[in-house]
DNA sequence: GTGCTTAGATTATGATTGTAATCTAATTTA
DNA sequence: TAAATTAGATTACAATCATAATCTAAGCAC
């Protein structure tokens, strides 16, 4: 195939970052160019005619991730008719459950690019983006009596754990057991 | 080179273990053979007179450091003359340390492999292995007020999180945080 | 509508990967 | 000590990787 109109490029585009995104949540960042064109709709030889390296994909697949994460949760807020704590108890149960563990895809990208950042160099665009999106999510989940930082790392520790022993029992007693300390104190 | 003793072979396959145990750690178990068989001072083409695959080697340096962080668990104890609670407060401390933080390759296996595993398939010897770590550390965790799964969900979240945002205010800021709600509560 | 431009396909390149055959020198074993 | 064995080095292979040049058909400006 030769040309695209304007208007269908920047949607293919734009459907290339979202896949990375997708795919670089599931298989981490070393995820291929081929396979991410490829689950794209397209074929690997283009993508340097749309992006200047895989890392500048990185970087845009990361920012994506992080903005559909603050749109989701200023949804929650929206649907609890702007009562933060109810939100937020929402947010925990949402977070912890078996569906959450089992479609890292489209789950939150802290837990799931966690040990891709801090793998990545120190100078990284992404994680510039991914540092300063683990700040606003602490901020988010901050309470009158409760720490936001201490409540992100144990939601976010549960559910990698909880990915990680999937498959065993112990996988589910995580994900029940953190959900009530989280919900008890908060 | 030819031959090498049985001794030495077998003293040389350990050595390949132990690295392995620490560049899966550092790099994940994307590691390649051959930068693992440097580092231990090998040529990669030996590999697999020593090893079935790749598989097999990072079952073999999973179970090694699980094997280490028993070993760990139970020098602790020692040094604090068997009580339990004195040994745990500074494991926690040692574990959310700056140190341990920026040594990943010799530090926690349940923290550096976690999202590892949690890409692995479900059949990995590796796998079973670390999930019968992760109960162990869990167990050892626990005390008559507080439940091991949660801490352990709340000090690897926030190592893998300072980790992921190292080099930033917040990285630090993790640490200390979550360390007092530690300290604080067990 | 003609011609310039370009998105995406095709093909190529050099690096790196896991795996394996072959070689060689030294250790075993007889 | 001579013969059989083998750890590790060397070399090779097919697959996969990021990147890039070239091709081609269609969009777009004139």
């Amino acid at each position: 195939m030769g040309r695209v109109s304007q208007a269908q490029a920047e949607e293919n585009r734009q459907r290339v970052v979202e896949t990375a995104s997708r795919l670089f949540r599931e298989q981490g960042t070393h995820a291929s160019v081929a396979d991410i064109m490829k689950a794209a709709g397209l074929t690997h030889g283009g993508f340097y005619k749309q992006f200047a390296s895989k890392e500048a994909l990185i970087d845009e697949a990361t920012a994506h991730a992080f903005n559909e994460l603050t749109r989701h949760h200023k949804d929650g807020l929206e649907q609890h008719g702007g009562q933060r704590g109810a939100a937020q108890r929402a947010l925990i149960d949402a977070y912890l459950s078996p569906g959450h563990r089992d479609s890292p895809a489209d789950g939150c990208p802290v837990a799931a690019l966690v040990t891709d950042m801090a793998r990545e160099g120190e100078g990284q665009e992404a994680r510039r983006i991914y540092t300063e999106g683990v700040g606003d999510f602490a901020e988010w989940l901050t309470t009158e009596d409760q720490d936001g930082i201490t409540r992100l790392c144990t939601m976010l520790g549960a559910l990698v754990l909880a990915r990680a022993t999937n498959g065993s029992p112990l996988s589910e007693e995580i994900l029940t057991i953190a959900r009530a300390a989280l919900t008890a104190s908060g």
